[in-house]
DNA sequence: AATGAATGAGTATTCATTCAT
DNA sequence: GATGAATGAATACTCATTCAT
């Protein structure tokens, strides 16, 4: 799977074919089909554990932080720096928006993974820490923040993940209309 | 072009064969290739017109205005109603994204789009109206949070542009640190 | 025809498209088909004048000339001069002998020819000039060497075509087992 | 290959389809990619291998033999009797050379057989036995009568070769101005 | 478990020919 | 006489998938 996500996110899911992928492992053609019933198949396993990673690594990093703020900024945090050291299943993501075989799956991931967010944001609005707004659009907007920048600046311009990382914080959270805490 | 553009847009680049764009018409295949060179060559022409067409409008958009936060403002809704009245071929240009034959294409239109974006950007950091920060990072962020909400909130969920334009300029705004003109 | 004889000859008959021989003459595609009925009738009309005219070249040059032997010479020192002065209808032939569509056409025109060459060697075994051999056979040794010489030292090397017909004339005649003129 | 190869002399390179050549043996179309790149590649490799072949039996039927007349004479009928057993393969030998992609590859073939034959002409030369004249010359215009004896007589006429070759090789000892060994 | 030869539907593209203008 | 847009059958080639070994 490591070796499909990397010709995945090279080359795209159709420029990849399955001779290459087993090639690349020195196995044969069927070994391949033993242990999938498809490349789609292949495709959506891999997917579903980058999405499984990333969300295990955010709920590793929020930890116990008890200000909902923190909580929204570190998950913007450990997004970049997932998406830096993880550059071909996030490639992957951006792939399977753009294929109808793959877009309800990827949906239902990043459902999960908004909704996480959104639960820190409905906490900051109640405590009057973040302007009173729908949470559900605040936390996508910030996903298209991070997810566009990861994309310009750590993959195609190879920024480190930490700088670029500080300028989307800043801007998502004023974005939010973030009050300092009291 | 237009048909094509649909197609392309509901099912993808390589799902849409010659053949159907041609039977969908009601044309013979050899006209399609008396008047594009290869499948590739109209997928690349559809897409630099989209580029181009939109950038017409969001010229026409901001016209004379002189604030230049406004001018961003204006350029935030211009992209979301355009989206909206261009949904095959706002698709197309997310299609180009993760295609390594078109990103190039691709990305010389954005540079062109972004840096419109970054002079009202930096002219607006020069009189103090935004906080100083990059202000190509600020502009990517911008189109970041337009590219997602009209993707999930336009598309996905099929709400009017104008109401989702609204939070999404509150977001950007605010996260650009904008003071109020005095 | 000239013009198409030349792409002919020098792409072969299925490399050169009707497309192309119009687009070459500036004219359209509808006055080909006014002229010629097709691209293989177009062909064969080529390939007959060239028959035609080599032949007329060769009674011209015998003229009325009396000895049997010297007239098959005149005829090989026409055939090479021929074929070094009209290339492209030298390849036609070459190309019709390899194309059951015109292996036919090709057939007629050169059993005229060899029945010409077959005409003189049966005068000058008559008058005991020549070895007493199949005509049929001498004229088309005659017509192989002429044929592969042109090809190898007047088409691939360039040499002049006179220069090259004094070997292929000696070659010939002795091995016509030709007793000098008494 | 054998099956490939009768096509291929049956009707020409370009008027033999992949798709023919695979329904003719019955198997599908993946299979004939997987031994051979291209249809071009097939050709060679059969035009390479008959070449090759002939060769190797011209080399055995001279053996060892000290008269080098009479290994001229050993090739000459060896280059017959072959071509009347392998007609297919010598079609293709024809058909390779009017054509481009072919004639590179045919040639370097053909320059080697070539040079085999100049080899004993000079020996014979050197000896007195054979005219002083250019033996590349005196080499191709054999060439040229085998071939084109060959392609009339056995294939055209269906005659025996070892009759016509009879013929063709008492015409070439005599054109190349044999003296009878002392 | 594993191989890799075999399948065949599917793809982009070409080109001789037609015909409304 | 002439144009060139339109046709569509045909072509070489690819690749996900199967299955006998």
């Amino acid at each position: 799977m490591a070796h499909a996500a990397e010709r995945f996110a090279e080359q795209g899911y159709h420029a990849t074919s399955v001779s290459e992928i087993v090639r690349g492992l020195g196995v044969g053609k069927g070994v391949f089909y033993w242990y999938f019933d498809s490349k789609e198949q292949l495709f959506l396993e891999i997917l579903r554990d980058a999405q499984t990673d990333l969300r295990r690594r955010q709920q590793q990093a929020i930890g116990d932080e008890a200000d909902p703020v923190r909580r929204i900024e570190l998950g913007l945090r450990t997004s970049m720096a997932w998406a830096e050291a993880h550059r071909d299943h996030n490639k992957l993501i951006e792939l399977a928006a753009t294929d109808r075989n793959f877009v309800g799956a990827l949906r239902r991931g990043q459902d999960i993974a908004v909704a996480d967010v959104v639960k820190h944001v409905k906490e900051a609005i109640a405590s009057g820490r973040i302007r009173d707004a729908d949470p559900d659009v605040l936390a996508h907007a910030m996903v298209g923040v991070v997810g566009h920048l990861t994309r310009v600046y750590i993959y195609d311009r190879g920024e480190p993940a930490d700088s670029i990382a500080d300028v989307a914080v800043a801007f998502c959270l004023d974005g939010l209309g973030i009050t300092p805490a009291s």
